[in-house]
DNA sequence: CATTTTTTGGAACGAAAAGTCTAGAAAAGA
DNA sequence: TCTTTTCTAGACTTTTCGTTCCAAAAAATG
């Protein structure tokens, strides 16, 4: 019983992650949000609690949406498939007129430190992807297209530095300079 | 003629760059400024201009002190310098309690793109320091340390990718991952 | 069709924001 | 020492912030 929602949270949840993606937590303001998700004030508070939830929120709906894992844990050869991740999220920036960068990165710069939930997310989302570059290099080992002396923990932790270094940079992007870092980074992998 | 100021206008800028640094521009209030700064409102604004000239300067003060360029050409090896100063980083961001990260970076997720002057400042700072690493390189190539058939470019994009990758991580830092990563990266210099 | 429950848009709230103004204090030059 | 000029502290203004409240509207249940 009761009237039913004229919206679909989740839609509005990705309208609002876009909105914080490309003009931060504080620059946001919720009069913006009302003017973008298409929702009241009310309706915002009702279904997200107040603007730091709703941030939350987004960051969660962010990494939820995040396709690292899942492409990197593809059958077939993982060092193509790692090869092919940073080919893509570099071409996926230079492509990017709106020059957004990575969420997790801009809230990282903003938010933290001194907001205890938003760093537990980005912890999270970076521990996610390192470990999901870790795991594919054991798969590589496995495959034998990675030799068995290197150390893929060692190699995790520069990848996703590396990874971040490319979204850093791309709030200024420069194609050579991205291309030829991924080019360089990869080669550590031959 | 006309009374003195009673400040040096060169430490309060630079202890408006330590707010802004560790608060971000838009959760710094002018209120935080003037009961950090030690001066009144007034004094700001007739000193800087409003918040945003502030900021802007802040950001140029924080180019002005940095010592990357410095540390990368002087006399000796460039490739020691290279691993010296990546290392150094890598300790000064492990060693820093406040977890501030990088000024430049900061800046750039929370207010790029869309604000043209900061913009410009933080091209230029991330030019600058691409440019000291391919000038070392090019140095490692004449002292021999580097082969001819490197391209110091290429390396010299690399090497600021991961340096603000690392400076990204660093709002979460992970010891173990950072030093993995430089040790990482630095390999691709023997 | 009526009742109930929830959503909705917009008005309203107090707090805090950025920036301005004014009165007085202090230093430099005559 | 007296005048002039500039600096300083804090009150003030206007705007905007995040959040709450309220009356009307609409869907689901009986």
């Amino acid at each position: 019983m009761g009237r039913t929602k004229e919206f679909d949270p989740d839609t509005v949840l990705r309208a609002a992650l876009d909105l914080f993606w490309h003009k931060g937590y504080e620059a946001t303001s919720i009069q913006d949000l009302v003017d973008h998700l298409g929702i009241g004030r009310a309706s915002i508070y009702a279904t997200f609690g107040n603007k730091h939830e709703l941030y939350l929120k987004a960051l969660q709906r962010y990494r939820e949406s995040d396709t690292v894992v899942s492409r990197l844990s593809q059958p077939g050869s993982a060092i193509a498939a790692i090869r092919a991740l940073l080919h893509e999220r570099v071409e996926e920036i230079l492509a990017d007129s709106d020059r957004k960068g990575c969420f997790a990165i801009n809230t990282a710069a903003e938010c933290l430190p001194g907001d205890d939930q938003l760093t537990r997310q980005v912890e999270a989302a970076w521990n996610t992807v390192e470990t999901a570059f870790i795991g594919a290099l054991y798969r590589a080992q496995a495959q034998g297209e990675l030799a068995a002396d290197r150390d893929p923990r060692a190699l995790g932790g520069f990848l996703i530095t590396v990874l971040e270094g490319l979204y850093a940079l791309a709030k200024v992007p420069d194609s050579q300079r991205l291309r030829d870092a991924t080019r360089v980074a990869l080669s550590i992998l031959d």
